[in-house]
DNA sequence: GATGAATGAGTTTTCATTCAT
DNA sequence: CATGAATGAAAACTCATTCAT
């Protein structure tokens, strides 16, 4: 009887196993060798379980921003206004808690912008959908209740490119830049023009 | 006339023969050899005048990026109020005349997420501060017209990194996304809440 | 029963289901993996009854040129004269019911060609004798039944090298040549010098 | 000014320097590095001059084919006879000479069986053009002298394609052949048959 | 006996960089 | 100054073979 392996968990625990590495490293100096030695197993394993290095990238991405949701999830609860809502997702891109995941998203997005192969576009196409809908899903319920005006809906988008774009920005930047000032100021002031005010 | 002058010619030059096909292959196909190559020069050449294949680019993004900003400068006279302005310098993201430095961008954008040098990074500080002082007189002087609401200013961060961010995703998405559409609805949004109405 | 008959119908079982992989594909593409997957078994089992990849080809042309001789010596009855027998034993090199075999045969000489072991040639030198012999006596026949001349003898080596060498050309030439016509017309011509007129 | 080579001669050179170990050593078992090492040259500039092995061995067998021919050529005026000069054809296979060319043979054919692109099967046209022709001509010339009879200009073929055959049959044989003698026996059994006796 | 997960040696191939001319 | 031939380090990737179960 065969050795009998769950291929699955296998793959989820290389992939953790080479986090350390890959959040800390270039990516581009990280050789399948390496990946294969700092998770203890040998090169050719390592293609038994993954394409090649971005599918790697693609599985970590995947199992740290699924943590990453039900924390955010869980943390809603925590949430005295909609405003604290919104500013708890756009936390992501400064929270300690969550240094890993970005930093991996980073070398996610560098990958995106330049690839030409379709499942990476699919992947952040998924990504951002989730997280337009969480953020809309909140606003929505904002406008029900009347706290927000009807106008708030338009702002999921801007709410969500904004957050993104000051976060790439900051990492591109020499400028330091204290981005949970930056990013709940912008919220605050949209937040006070779409707020409805008794 | 000293040689430096003919230097940073030559070095002006080579980069603009090297631009279409930067332009239009994965940067990572791309050897120091088909630069020459296009170039017309020989490898060792390619040595005299760029470090390496980035600081190509980054010379090429210097160059267009003047470019893209002379126009710029030069097509702010069409514009009737301040809502055109801001969407004449958002209109780099999807018009048909800045593919190009578009295309290039993509490539620098990635570079610089994963890069770890700092004139790469000092680069996009510049770009940065350039862009978001740009907006900020534009919108200043709207402000000291009574067209803005002072709280408008607080809105020069959210315009500039909205732009890229959305920018970002509708390259790094397999939806298609028209984004002349979503960044000027976002700014309509935007100034009709900040407009001063009469 | 003793285990041996059950391994000797195994190897011939696995080797047969490899049949149709290694009659279409390229031998250097096919990997102990890919035999083991289309046998339907474990590449460990693979090692149980196979040296090597080698091994398994020896096999099947084995097996493959069991069926072929038995075919041959069946066909035989159907031949008018000796002519006729020396046209069959030629025919299997463009026959289409010998395909597969042939296209075996393509790859078992080019290992032949290179390779240094013993056991591979003397499989050869058992085919080859098989094949002389097999001509010998057609034409020893013809000879005592003076359809031949005695001179004829000579020429069983020149058939039997000639049809190979006119094989192993077509198969390796761009040239379209009918394997057939050619094969017919020189063994025509052979027999029109050797034959005794009356 | 660069370094000027001339391209064409390193590349015969190189192919050259590999000649000994080729011709002495399974295919199989020589690797870019080793061949690299043997022409003392670096592995990159093996792919400077060669795309892949067989392009070397092709380059080879090219350079030996043409020293081969003109020794052909220049053997022919010593043959007192037609039949000497097809022997004189036939000699490559056995004679001590052309011990180099022949070992390379044997590895290109067995390339050329499983190859399945074009330009290999594209030269292998050429040089069984280049033979028959050859061989056809002095037939021709005997024919037309009257010392052969016009049935002759049909054995063309058998004697070539015989010639290769048998040659592959010995060297794919664990029975000791004299290939000397047994080539020049069958051809001596050809002519005696399309020979005009006076 | 059967299995297939694990492996690392071995191979091909690329390419930035150097440096003799 | 300009050049491009030469290079070897480094990378991806394959695959025959082993062996624990």
């Amino acid at each position: 009887m065969p050795i009998s392996v769950d291929k699955e968990k296998k793959r989820r625990d290389i992939a953790l196993s080479c986090k350390e590495l890959i959040v800390n490293e270039p990516i581009d100096t990280i050789s399948i060798a390496k990946l294969a030695k700092v998770a203890s197993i040998g090169k050719g394993t390592f293609y038994e379980y993954f394409k090649d290095k971005n599918d790697l990238i693609f599985e970590l991405v995947n199992i740290l921003m699924q943590k990453q949701n039900s924390e955010l999830e869980n943390n809603l609860k925590y949430c005295k206004d909609t405003r604290e809502k919104v500013k708890l997702f756009s936390s992501f891109f400064y929270d300690e808690d969550s240094f890993e995941l970005r930093e991996l998203y980073k070398e996610f997005k560098a990958v995106s912008l330049v690839s030409t192969t379709d499942d990476i576009k699919e992947f952040n196409s998924k990504c951002n959908n989730f997280y337009s809908e969480w953020i809309g899903t909140i606003i929505d319920e904002a406008i029900e209740s009347k706290e927000l005006k009807e106008v708030a809906r338009r702002f999921v988008l801007v709410v969500y490119t904004m957050s993104e774009g000051m976060f790439i920005q900051s990492v591109t930047t020499k400028d330091i830049i204290d981005l949970r000032v930056d990013l709940n100021r912008a919220i605050d002031d949209i937040f006070d023009l779409v707020e409805i005010k008794d």
